[in-house]
DNA sequence: TATGAATGAGTGTTCATTCAT
DNA sequence: CATGAATGAACACTCATTCAT
């Protein structure tokens, strides 16, 4: 059995430790840290400064490794939801708590600033218009106020997202936030006409 | 006299010096660099770093006194906005749309990890009664949701206020985006009967 | 007198530290360690690392000082050995002993890696332009083989000047090789035609 | 049997490899990139860094044996060239000319630094003493001016090996300076009497 | 009092070297 | 025997803070 472990060691350990170091950047630089030291992300994944560097080029790769796989598990959610929510606008708001778990919003400030990229803007292009099928859907049910944009929807949900500051823990008040912001987009069951 | 004359004046350049360093820091603290060198805080102040050091003691000292100017402003400008506002819900609105044009949400990130104090917490506390009795106000007017707490409107207003990543431009969606929650905060004049 | 030193200090202590500071990179950038690190410069100027940044914006900018002056100087040498010299020959000579002195050649291959730049290709022409006026005197005054380009007699004073590898002391033979080299680039008194 | 081929096959690959890696250092450190990094000549090997370090103990180990062998390699060319030549300055330009083609010159900054060692030792002597030999032939000939040691030709012939600062070229114009240089210190054929 | 200069501690990044497969 | 992964120590550079004028 110790042999087991032993044979599959260094090369699984070598995958571990970058889904580790990726975790510990996730969950670092969510904290509105945007300027995390490097040192204090590998010893929260339990490796050596260097081990960190063998596995991404530098401070702007390892961001954005963050930055595309939330990306791309935002717009994986997001066609998730639409094919699960009973109906559009439910589909939508389940959308939007989905990725206020996702840190996406709260690591915003710190992958703002990474330099354009043709592979990051495709995300962000998928994760984008995977919200405004689901933005479009709600607005043709009738059931989202037609004055709101998808751009509205994305950045108020990320407004309720970000931690706000002196937070420090995991969970704020950011699900009641989108709730409330949700009870005031929904339309309600339309006025008859008089 | 002419002693007079020369003391007086360097009081009052004392005195504008103190005025320009903290103008400087709220503006460059609320670009969201939360970091921004002392250096550069003394430069865009036009005066020499060691002179910033001589008016505060140190980069939270500074900082903590940018906060405190700005709950203060805050505060005063919810009692302004009660005597103003033609009724309970337009003043809440009011002086949230005024506290986002004051730039404490965009400072928060900055003004967030001060070391907590009884002088700040009394300011904080101060601006936090303000609106509360505006809340309170709006709440008994019937004009605001009843399940909405105050604390729920000054975090929202917070959110609203705070510049999103890669926002660079002063003035962004802020102000619609409050506007639409407020929209959805407010108590719905019930559907004329057909 | 304590006075006098006093009010001097700050000042001229900045302009003394520049100085010590461009002598120590001459001189151990000199020893061939093209690479020596920044704080030992600053270690053997007597000065702290940040101090070091005070004065020069990086590595290359500091270098890049170094190269001017040592260019500038030996420009100016070559005027003067010029002036001075008995003979073109002679002012030749003179002109290349005082480069070995200076440590340009020595500094040359931490200094040939500067990214170009106007002033310092100004600088580098303005010295070239001198040898070579030095040169041409000689090759019209008959006392330097015809054959020898004033690029072969910079470059064979450059060899001459750097240091040997595990050449500790300061002064190695380079003064002697470079009499050998001159030896045999005279003309001799030329041989009358049979 | 299959075992003997196949022992004897690793054998030949852990030669080969030895080899490459020999070849490898010296292609890069003869570069003037004197700190290449071993990662980078593994790679140039072909192999990985920890085979590098089966092979050698450490960076220094490596650079020693580089310039063992081009130690012993001058040497033998030293007697090839003694025993060739049609006199003894010739053989003796010969020689260095060929020295200038083994890249011994140009690794010299990289293996200059190499801590003093009794076989090294023992190959530069080894070295030295084949060329004092052909300065002594040529001194005996009559056609290297007496003044001139060994030890002048060869740190001469050292600095026209060595690459010229900013040199990019493989092939400088090292032998043409050793050139100009030789017919220097060639005694002169006494002029015929008119 | 206002200033520029000096400083040390901290961070991003690289590289020689060792370990486990 | 060969490999990729891990590591710590080094270096370039920045910044809050103090000193001396």
């Amino acid at each position: 059995m110790s042999e087991f472990t032993a044979t599959r060691r260094t090369r699984c350990d070598a995958v571990a430790n970058r889904e580790r170091i990726l975790a510990a950047t996730a969950r670092l630089v969510a904290r509105a840290d945007a300027d995390v030291p490097l040192e204090e992300i590998a010893r929260h994944a339990g490796i050596g400064i260097a081990t960190l560097y063998r596995h991404f080029p530098n401070r702007t790769g390892l961001l954005r490794t963050v930055a595309l796989d939330l990306l791309t598990a935002t717009a994986c959610e997001a066609g998730a939801a639409r094919a699960v929510g009973p109906d559009a606008f439910t589909a939508l708001a389940n959308y939007l708590h989905t990725s206020i778990d996702r840190d996406l919003g709260a690591a915003g400030p710190a992958l703002a600033a990474l330099p354009p990229d043709q592979e990051l803007d495709a995300a962000r292009a998928a994760a984008v218009e995977a919200t405004d099928a689901l933005v479009a859907a709600a607005h043709q049910a009738g059931s989202l106020r037609q004055d709101v944009t998808a751009t509205d929807v994305g950045l108020l949900a990320l407004r309720c997202a970000r931690p706000l500051p002196g937070e420090a823990t995991d969970r704020g008040p950011g699900h009641r936030h989108l709730d409330l912001l949700l009870d005031g987009l929904h339309t309600a069951v339309p006025c008859p006409a008089p």
